[in-house]
DNA sequence: CGACACCTTGAAGAGGTTCAAGAAATGTGG
DNA sequence: CCACATTTCTTGAACCTCTTCAAGGTGTCG
């Protein structure tokens, strides 16, 4: 309720290449400077925005991770994805002007607040902002795309392969490790994602740590043949015909 | 490759409604009007683009019924949209410069040709249409959200439920019945989009046709319980804690 | 009319879920 | 800082839903 308004610049930003267009001349720079107006820290656990929340803003996430996830009445309740640094979240509130999900910090975050209107200014003016929202937001249909492909015609082992792939190339395209990472969300959390039961992640993650595939210490992931997940993936074994 | 060369106005079109924005002034419709460059016709069975290719334009469907699916080169397909008459076509394409997957034409079909370039030009002066494209997109990517949730939390009875009256609430609002529908694809499309396999489909149109839910006949499909469908669709059943 | 695609139904089997119990990690308050 | 409560994770066993394989029926189009 009570976000910092600590003045900043996209400019001098570090992940602007992740969130931002490239090759601007320095007077659209500019412009671009004024799409964020404050930035917004979420503590763990907290929501970024609910579902049913007006639509303002679109958010840039500086640090920190989030889940999106739906929850209908009934009590279904699905995980649409996991974000983090230089990744943008909302788009879903724009087309009902609310937000049709839920956007919670799985640890500490900070966000830069881009308020929607301004975004559609600046993109009048600004061609290569134009451009890069439509790009991410055909970006977000196509990855959405993949995972249609991941829960209708995958079994349980390909899914996670394809999903422990998919983080670490994401995280190493921001300086981590291309082997190594730490699981932000529970094993529930991945289960809704893919879903599965909490109980089958589990035991594929075991399953993987008995071929030799993974070293798994609770949230702590050590992926050790690439390759042997990435033939899963590519189903190297099934469907023989 | 020999595209109708028809000169058409938006301005004149009964779709109008569905597929361009709403409200405006007689300048702005003019100015819509250069937006679609020709018509092309697609037979039933060809592609209106495939995946790879090079990505040039978005397609409002003036009539017919097309599917899109991903096939990768392992053999896994899965359907990820049906798309029918007012509906905009080809969002994947945008953020590569070329198309991520096919689209079928699932009957003789129609649609608008519109030069992405040219839309990107129009959306900066008019801005009721640059909104209509952030909405159009916003509502492709909440639309994939209950995909998922269907595909991430459902049995197959309340998958099916679910895409019978998600299909028929369309066409409703496109003037066609309530109840009454004609399938446009087969059992196979249908299980590809709902992660089943034919014969799950098959097997829970006989259940629903013994339940007294719906009459089926081959692709007539004639809904006698919207309600019931509905409170299959809400898991009135199971989950009982 | 015949070939082919599409649909239905049965029976057996596999993969994932459910239920249950216990272990390990994490957080909290005294 | 330790003890206790809570959350998270693992593993086993029984069960269930959906898939697979197979065969036959129905509809459609040249």
């Amino acid at each position: 309720m009570n976000p910092q308004a600590i003045k900043v610049a996209c400019s001098n930003c570090n992940l602007r290449e992740l969130c931002m267009p490239m090759g601007l001349t320095d007077q659209d720079m500019n412009r671009l400077d004024d799409l964020v107006a404050v930035r917004r820290k979420i503590k763990r656990g907290d929501t970024l925005f609910t579902n049913g929340e007006k639509f303002t803003s679109l958010y840039a996430i500086r640090t920190g991770f989030f889940k999106t996830c739906l929850a209908t009445e009934d009590g279904r309740d699905q995980v649409t994805g996991f974000q983090m640094a230089g990744e943008i979240i909302g788009l879903d509130g724009i087309v009902n002007d609310q937000h049709t999900c839920d956007a919670v910090a799985l640890e500490d975050a900070e966000v830069c607040v881009m308020p929607f209107d301004r975004i559609e200014e600046i993109s009048r003016e600004v061609t290569a902002l134009q451009h890069h929202v439509h790009k991410i937001m055909s970006r977000e249909i196509v990855r959405e795309h993949g995972v249609m492909l991941l829960l209708g015609s995958m079994r349980a082992e390909e899914r996670l392969a394809a999903f422990l792939l998919n983080l670490v190339q994401r995280l190493h395209a921001r300086g981590f490790s291309q082997s190594e990472l730490v699981l932000r969300m529970t094993r529930e959390e991945i289960g809704s994602y893919l879903g599965l039961k909490l109980e089958t992640v589990s035991r594929t993650f075991s399953k993987f740590v008995e071929d030799g595939t993974v070293e798994v210490k609770q949230r702590h992931v050590r992926i050790l043949d690439t390759d042997g997940l990435q033939r899963l993936v590519n189903n190297q074994n099934n469907h023989c015909h």
